[in-house]
DNA sequence: TCACGATAGTCCGAAGTTCGGACTATATTG
DNA sequence: CAATATAGTCCGAACTTCGGACTATCGTGA
């Protein structure tokens, strides 16, 4: 077994969460695509800028809208014109869009129980805080 | 600041070192995309088989085909037969394919020492453990 | 205050990615 | 040795992604 880069590493287990989520979405109907997931994971309930989701997502901001478009189509989320700019607007978390994240949650959180219970509570607590921290210098998208 | 899950934490580093690896390829001559980069980094010193590095990169054995395709005519790797079964090849990496090695492995070096800068060595050896640990239970290719 | 550079988002078209289905060839198994 | 499984390929369609060009709005400095 060779040893594989730290990126390769994260990428593994997230790969599996990732999987994990989208097939269980897909089992109740909800059939997204890789890449509309994750776009729509970085919507926060209080929504966000389509800009701003470009580069959360490191997405170009014409490959950003063409998912919004399928997104909305499919009636998740809703763009509003921003009140505070009159260029921008704002994208949210539709009614029907809450029910991914109401399903999505108790994935995350199973498969979140499922490493606890393999590498124990307190690895599992110093792994979170660890990539909290590296967020500080690798996320496009702090501010 | 949300609280973000387990499997979006893992992805933002992971996100950062590829990027940082595939700019600098590009820097180099070398113009791979996130697809073929992703499928050649999963080759090892020993070459492997197309359906292994579908199943670990969990692509279909089409869409594996046709990177291999692209990484095979740009001269990253090479298709020989297996001599121990028929129906199947096995893809190494070339010579010009371990440039690409060699280029990356600084970068990724250079990454994993700003990350341990920031996080300090202990932390970092135990984010390194803990994930090769997580491995055993998300990882499709362990065999 | 207003011209001008910066920013937010869109439209268009091309290239790259991915997959489902169907196929051939070889291996394995009972 | 027939039946089934596995390795890989071809084809075509849908999705993803981007570069370039565009409009509208914002912010700023003279």
């Amino acid at each position: 077994m060779p040893e594989l880069n730290l990126g390769l590493l994260l990428f593994i287990p997230y790969r599996a969460m990732e999987t994990a989520v989208v097939a269980d979405l897909a089992r109740h109907g909800h059939h997204l695509s890789i890449a509309q997931a994750r776009v729509f994971q970085r919507i926060g309930p209080d929504g966000i800028r389509p800009s701003e989701l470009a580069e959360a997502t490191q997405l170009t901001k014409q490959t950003l809208g063409s998912i919004l478009d399928q997104l909305e189509k499919a009636g998740y989320v809703a763009r509003t014109p921003d009140p505070a700019d009159g260029r921008a607007r704002v994208v949210t978390i539709t009614r029907r869009g809450q029910e991914l994240v109401d399903l999505s949650l108790p994935v995350v959180e199973e498969m979140e129980r499922a490493w606890t219970e393999h590498l124990g509570p307190e690895r599992t607590r110093q792994l979170r805080e660890v990539l909290v921290d590296l967020r500080e210098i690798t996320d496009p998208f702090l501010d």
